[in-house]
DNA sequence: TATCGGATAGAAAGCGCTTGCCCCACTCGT
DNA sequence: ACGAGTGGGGCAAGCGCTTTCTATCCGATA
């Protein structure tokens, strides 16, 4: 029925462990013998047994990458880039990799159970992106699959996402602390100083480091931080209108909306512009990520630039072991404040 | 070394048989052994070995979604609702399947490649997403590569792609002719009578059945189409810019340009914009699919939009076999005009 | 010319799991 | 009380491939 090694092995007259060598390249197979056996292989039309090959050689060429939300343009062009590293076919990489994206949702308990499946199938190399949840038991069950894959010889990488210590995992970590800092130190500098900030979800680290720098930066210039200037929810669009409704309600008197990303601040704007107020003559907008669309936003967005692209690029080649983990294992990765039309100095 | 079935096994004082069993839960265990083996499980942090697991059942629990692009929210959405309904961990369905997003970049070779790789993992079934290419041979090769994969038993289903006949693919296709028409009826409508229209690759199928929508319109109406009037480019907001910029200077006088996606037309506006044409006031802009972002472009744009969610989902269900495949194995999926304020009269 | 070593190819032992088949010990039916 | 039925569990034969260890064949070396 399905056509075996063994079959082509016949057809080509030579024992089935030349015809693996003959796949696999990585034995000497005279040139005769090898185009035989690659005549009989197409004529009979073989496929290699993935699964059975995986089992004899304790290998597999899987590798598995974890998102929050595919949907999500940010999470997309991270897998994207990863991907183009890992070299899914027609990669720079040698062998054929199957990267496979997997999609958590930003629920816990998924993003456990891929990684067991990833373990099932004894990935070569894992990427983790975004954000990670702060619940303590459950990132402690994340560190401990984490310690188990790279103690089983699969590469970890966290791309986007803080360190997790003695995990034997590699990390590229965004420092949205440092940008939201300068963001917010933008629209204080232009004047501002009644500023509503638009956080993510609660437990997430994203949310609280882009808060904290946020925070810090209203601190550092001796700015009030009410707390009624804070409203949080999720990292989309809706989320951003409904809590701006929310923010200008508590207080009409707000300048400046800062976002806890691009998206969110797209849902600041459509609010603000159905409540009649202009941007940024009424009230400055900000954004932080920089996808594709927030150059287009009319004014366009304010926001910090997160060289996505570059960070899974290298996330990718350092789980493919084509680069040098940074030092330490660990390295930031820098966002650039992109000052746009959507800030301005708030009026009079 | 690691922990083998046969380890948990020794320590429940069960045979493998039994252990495997309980794992996969399709055969009567007591309920004593159960906790046994279980608990054994539990305290030696068994992970089944998904190849080993595979080859032995002739099985596995993979299932593949092509797209072409992951950094595109089209294809985002679309593969976050297939995969929601493949029920990946946490999703409806029972047993735990790896759904797996292949990104093919568009380019045929990498989506043959893949779909081999898929073929060697034995799939349980596989969702291509996203128009084709029109090249035959290669629309020739992935056909037989589907027809391969069904006859092997992995389900295959076409979504957002024209029907393959013959090779036991399911399709939900989607009305990219019917859809372009109406939008294009819409602006004649107006009273458009130039119009230009940036279309997307030359050889995809999606860019043809859009363009073919447009020009039957035109033709209905009795309108001229000046092959001047007609870009092609790729589907990014990078290319609708280029493109806009292009038609205008081979015909200022246009009055609507209909772009091949939301993406093309953001970059359309964002080129009107930049050499003082206001929109719609001076020039009306359409775009295609209604991605989230569109409904947020000042103006709002007027587009068409496909349910990607909902066909994403349906096509998920149905390589599940969790629905009932469409009679003779093909739907057409419609999209629907939404009229906003990016189109207008055109001046007079 | 006898001997060696490199280059190839084959034999066979698994890799870790699933599953058909068989068996045992009970519980019932009569 | 005895044979039939049945739930629960073990045996062992693979699944299709990789890889170590051998076996050959040659031209090369002495």
């Amino acid at each position: 029925m399905t056509v075996t090694l063994a079959d082509v092995a016949a057809r080509a007259q030579v024992s089935p462990a030349t015809v693996s060598r003959v796949l696999n390249g990585n034995y000497p197979v005279a040139a005769s013998t090898r185009e035989r056996v690659l005549r009989a292989v197409d004529e009979l039309d073989y496929v290699l047994n993935g699964p059975a090959s995986s089992l004899a050689a304790a290998t597999s060429d899987l590798v598995g990458i974890l998102v929050n939300d595919i949907a999500d343009p940010f999470f997309g062009i991270m897998a994207s880039a990863i991907q183009a590293e890992i070299g899914g076919p027609g990669g720079r990489a040698g062998g054929e990799r199957l990267a496979v994206v997997c999609n958590t949702g930003g629920s816990p308990e998924r993003e456990l159970t891929y990684l067991t499946l990833l373990q099932r199938q004894r990935a070569a190399a894992v990427v983790l992106t975004g954000g990670a949840v702060e619940d303590a038991p459950h990132a402690a069950a994340v560190a401990a699959k984490l310690r188990k894959l790279t103690e089983a010889g699969t590469r970890v990488v966290l791309c986007g996402r803080p360190p997790a210590p003695d995990t034997g995992a590699y990390a590229l970590a965004f420092d949205n602390r440092g940008g939201a800092h300068r963001l917010t130190e933008h629209l204080l500098g232009l004047g501002h100083r009644r500023l509503g900030y638009i956080a993510g979800p609660e437990e997430r680290t994203t949310t609280r480091h882009r808060l904290e720098g946020h925070r810090a930066a209203l601190a550092a210039a001796g700015v009030e931080d009410d707390p009624r200037w804070t409203v949080h929810g999720r990292y989309d669009r809706q989320s951003g209108y409904e809590a701006t409704v929310e923010l200008m309600r508590r207080d009409p008197s707000l300048t400046a909306v800062v976002a806890a990303n691009d998206s969110v601040a797209l849902g600041a704007c459509a609010a603000l512009r159905e409540s009649g107020l202009r941007i940024p003559a009424d009230v400055s907008v900000a954004g932080f990520d920089d996808l594709p669309f927030s150059v287009d936003a009319v004014p366009a967005l304010t926001t910090v630039r997160l060289p996505l692209a570059e960070a899974g690029a290298r996330a990718g080649r350092i789980a493919m072991g084509r680069e040098e983990p940074p030092p330490g294992g660990i390295a930031t990765v820098r966002g650039e404040l992109m000052v746009r039309g959507s800030s301005a100095v708030p009026r009079a």
